[in-house]
DNA sequence: TTCGGGACCGAACGATCGTTAGGCTAATCC
DNA sequence: GGATTAGCCTAACGATCGTTCGGTCCCGAA
């Protein structure tokens, strides 16, 4: 397919990005969706990293957008997609706060750099995950990891 | 300055994503080396992670070329870049090596996934850090999620 | 004081990019 | 079967990009 065959399909580059970036916010909560929202904290956030995960590796392009290109959009577009992305980030800190206020997770865990390192860390998958990664392994190594920490019950 | 007149200092462009580079690599390297390669390891951790976001923040610049524009680097010197850059990963990965075999770090520590782990939280931050911003305190936070976990003690 | 050289400007080059327009082909509809 | 149309190609446009080149300005060495 050449440059201009793609213009029968797009007005502008613009509009194509914008909509890769729905698409991609699509991708992101549709899978967190499979999450349910009842039963063990540990459990739903090991599935939610999962799902994310399972997005970067198998729809790599719009997850490429929805994580970095989306700063490209312009004017209304990009405060919707801003809008957007900031309620998926709180859909994960609401799932460690969660935790926290039913006990599962420590009473003094901070929610919020809870999700900005859960999601910094499957975010920067994209730069590195390529298809056919384990990534449900992956996405449980770094559940193990957040969870019970570094240090582990030997210290204190 | 015009456009043109940045040839009056380099070749090509490529050779100034080149020196960038390597001004990141040395930059990102420098500050890891103010971390003692003695005391506890905890708080070797904490220090490197305060070294790595303080570079982001402070050169943010360079820090993006280290972190995300090296890719764009041809031939020799890209491999040579990548030798570089894994061997910055290295000296993470032996912080977290060391901890667990001198009993500081849980015995059944991944210490791959924890460096992994960390330097993902730290190289997203060139995404959303900007100057000014208290660099030493999110690395703390960071410190604390990753050393002690989300569950704490309680569950175990 | 002169003079050489480094730093920058201004204009231009070829290449690439986003976009448009016109035309060909093949499937689809009455 | 003929007309329509969707999907692609080709060629061209203006804009921007990386780069070159000649010229100007200014600083420091001789």
């Amino acid at each position: 397919m050449q440059k201009g065959s793609v213009y029968s399909h797009i007005e502008s580059k613009a509009d194509l990005l914008w909509e890769v970036a729905r698409e991609g916010a699509e991708a992101f909560h549709t899978a967190l969706d499979s999450v349910p929202d009842e039963g063990p904290v540990v459990d739903r956030i090991r599935a939610a990293l999962r799902a994310h995960l399972r997005v970067v590796a198998e729809q790599l392009d719009i997850a490429t957008v929805f994580i970095r290109e989306w700063r490209y959009l312009e004017g209304e577009r990009r405060a919707q997609f801003v809008a957007e992305r900031r309620r998926y980030e709180e859909r994960f800190r609401a799932l460690f706060r969660e935790g926290r206020e039913l006990g599962e997770l420590r009473t003094d865990l901070d929610d919020g750099t809870a999700a900005l390192v859960a999601l910094s860390s499957a975010n920067w998958a994209y730069t590195w995950l390529r298809l056919g990664a384990e990534t449900d392994e992956l996405a449980d190594r770094f559940t193990a990891l957040l969870l019970d920490g570094m240090r582990g019950y030997a210290s204190r």
